[in-house]
DNA sequence: CCGGAATGAAGAT
DNA sequence: TCTTCCTTCCGGA
């Protein structure tokens, strides 16, 4: 799940459960034991994400900066403990915990991040320019990202997964939206023609906001249709989401028939229908 | 119980 | 291009 739109979804939920609040840090599992202790009963001023970063900033100048890699997890939820006193330091633990965030009404576990480090606020500037256009930050796609793709001959498949580009976009969204566009992922970008590439950050701009709201990657149309209709009538728009590529290697394709492929590309699974992506 | 795989990215070679 | 790290979950023995 960690790709941008699950990021995104996070900082609101731990701005809705934290921001405002002073909160108790700790490291069950010890790795962030020290800087926990620096956080300990600061208060909570906000949270951002931009691409798959997120920050925790924290009065006194302080920036909790959290990357998810792989397998991190971040699970925020209410407690059953709520009083008027201090936050409750004795709610139970599952697994490795590498940071705790309680306050009165909310606990947050942070699982198996690829980053978790207490910065300054200049650090976290300096994460943010080292990152690209991000599609739930930005509706149009910036001239210089726009120029750098019309210019490299490095595939459009790796392109859009270089955060340094586009920031937020994963192996899953890579997959399908290049399926949807009926685009090789081996094509070099610059032999992308300009309409099609706004056409594909067009698409991440509304696909996207989608998956922050609904926690799941939709992007067939019949599923973002179906979500779209169930978040109208007032529900969560949990649908299940239905790949054509990702992971379906073996599968028939839903729009041409042929055999989905899995192969290798800068050391990630990528999947690809060679029917009708050229 | 063990091995493998996973939506990521840095660092070494 | 490769190895390594982070953690959980699932299938096979």
């Amino acid at each position: 799940m960690p790709e941008g739109h699950t990021i995104h979804a996070l900082a609101g939920r731990v701005e809705d459960a934290f921001a405002g609040t002073p909160v108790r840090f700790s490291s069950p599992q010890g790795r962030f034991a020290e800087s926990a202790a620096a956080l300990d009963g600061a208060r909570v001023e906000s949270a951002e994400a931009h691409g798959k970063h997120l920050a925790i900033h924290v009065e006194g100048e302080q920036v909790v900066h959290v990357h998810l890699g792989l397998f991190g997890r971040f699970g925020v939820r209410q407690h059953r403990r709520v009083d008027r006193g201090e936050p409750p330091t004795d709610l139970p633990v599952a697994g490795q915990v590498r940071m705790r965030m309680v306050n009165r009404t909310h606990v947050g576990d942070l699982r198996g991040p690829i980053v978790c480090e207490l910065v300054t606020p200049a650090e976290w500037r300096e994460v943010r320019a080292g990152l690209g256009a991000d599609p739930l930050r930005d509706d149009r796609l910036p001239d210089a990202v726009r120029d750098r793709l019309a210019r490299t001959r490095r595939a459009i498949g790796a392109v859009l997964m270089d955060q340094s580009l586009v920031a937020g976009v994963g192996n899953v969204y890579r997959a399908e939206l290049l399926h949807r566009h009926e685009l090789d992922p081996h094509t070099p970008a610059r032999d992308v023609p300009a309409g099609v590439v706004t056409a594909i950050w067009d698409d991440l701009v509304r696909l996207m906001p989608l998956g922050v709201r609904t926690g799941r990657i939709l992007v067939s149309d019949s599923d973002v249709e179906r979500a779209e209709f169930l978040i109208a009538k007032g529900g969560t728009g949990r649908v299940r989401p239905h790949y054509a590529v990702y992971r379906r290697h073996g599968k028939p394709c839903p729009r041409c028939g042929e055999t989905v492929v899995k192969e290798t590309m800068a050391g990630r699974n990528l999947f690809r229908c060679p029917g009708c992506q050229h």
